[in-house]
DNA sequence: CCTACCGATCGGTAGG
DNA sequence: CCTACCGATCGGTAGG
């Protein structure tokens, strides 16, 4: 269960992963310095390299954090016996919970991506195409069990995510997370629409 | 109407803002230097000043563009007496083929935004929270006539809108404009939604 | 963990 | 439109 977890030391490189989150997703990972970083930390910058190799490894920390937990995720989605709509609307919600509990981490992979080095930004690729893929597998087998429309599912998939990532003001609802309102709203909203 | 125009002289301003539009969608704003722009102009980076003010300026151009082509359309789509839902369906369409005809200016100012001066920041960000109201005011009054379910209107709008904002993959259906079975289908998605 | 420092690159200006 | 050049800032290293 990805919910309960062992507590075990945070590293130092996690703890200057935590501040780069917040700066990367601030002024981007571009615009902010490593000397941004360690000035939040309240040490110099070249103090820095003695807990990560360089800027781009604390990147690639941010980015293989989050494909992590929604690949858990999926996995335990995957495997419940459920109805798919079920399936596709825990996956919804998930996304949401992410967006209000890992705001700075998930905004910086959501957006930061693209300055991986070569190689990371390789795999980030092929891992976000699985996941994208086996939510479509959930679409197409719902359609043909007749509890979604007949649609694309490629569309539908590619359509609810965007959604979901562009979802950024959820922040402003992080007080109310408990009545779950706003969360059901969007999850209705996703699933059946607007129109009558 | 915007889609008959008097053709008149494209200013090398301008020109030089499409170049720049390119590169800052490939690279990113801070990431595309000036030096990249006049490379692809063959001409030596110093040289663009005589065009522009400031590397800014070009960001500003963009960004201005598209918000005064969605402003038109709005206004275009307000004015007509048409049923609510055929309102959205038409803003909603509208987004799609900025998406497949003007992809550079409309991913730079959807994405490189944050980079704007302080007051064109300011004006942006009013500019658009102004036309997010209005679509509001839309999905507000087709719940009055029932055109639409009951549902928070600001959730709809901004669910839409971020769909449709991420929808980058339209591109890759460019070649496809022609059926619309694509754009149809994002349409009914985002109407009607997935589940039966 | 620090000071001192490097080469590279940036946006932009001077002056023609 | 160019050459020559500036100050600022960057990621990162040397050496302790």
């Amino acid at each position: 269960m990805s919910k309960i977890k062992t507590t075990r030391k945070t590293s130092t490189a996690e703890v200057i992963a935590e501040k780069a989150a917040l700066l990367f997703r601030q002024k981007g990972y571009n615009e902010a310095s490593m000397r941004n970083i360690a000035d939040a930390l309240n040490i110099e910058a070249p103090s820095l390299y003695n807990h990560i190799k360089n800027k781009a490894e604390l990147l690639q920390i941010i980015c293989k954090k989050v494909a992590q937990d929604f690949e858990d995720n999926l996995l335990e989605v995957e495997q419940d016996s459920q109805p798919n709509s079920k399936k596709l609307e825990r996956i919804i919600r998930f996304h949401i919970k992410m967006s209000m509990r890992n705001f700075d981490f998930l905004h910086v992979s959501n957006h930061q991506w693209k300055s991986l080095p070569p190689d990371e930004l390789n795999q980030f690729l092929i891992a976000r195409k699985k996941y994208e893929t086996r939510l479509v597998q959930i679409v197409k087998d719902g359609i043909l069990k007749k509890e979604f429309k007949i649609l694309q599912p490629q569309v539908a998939v590619l359509t609810i995510l965007s959604a979901l990532r562009g979802l950024e003001f959820y922040q402003k609802y992080k007080k109310h997370t408990r009545d779950r309102s706003f969360e059901n709203s969007i999850v209705k909203q996703l699933l059946t629409g607007i129109a009558k």
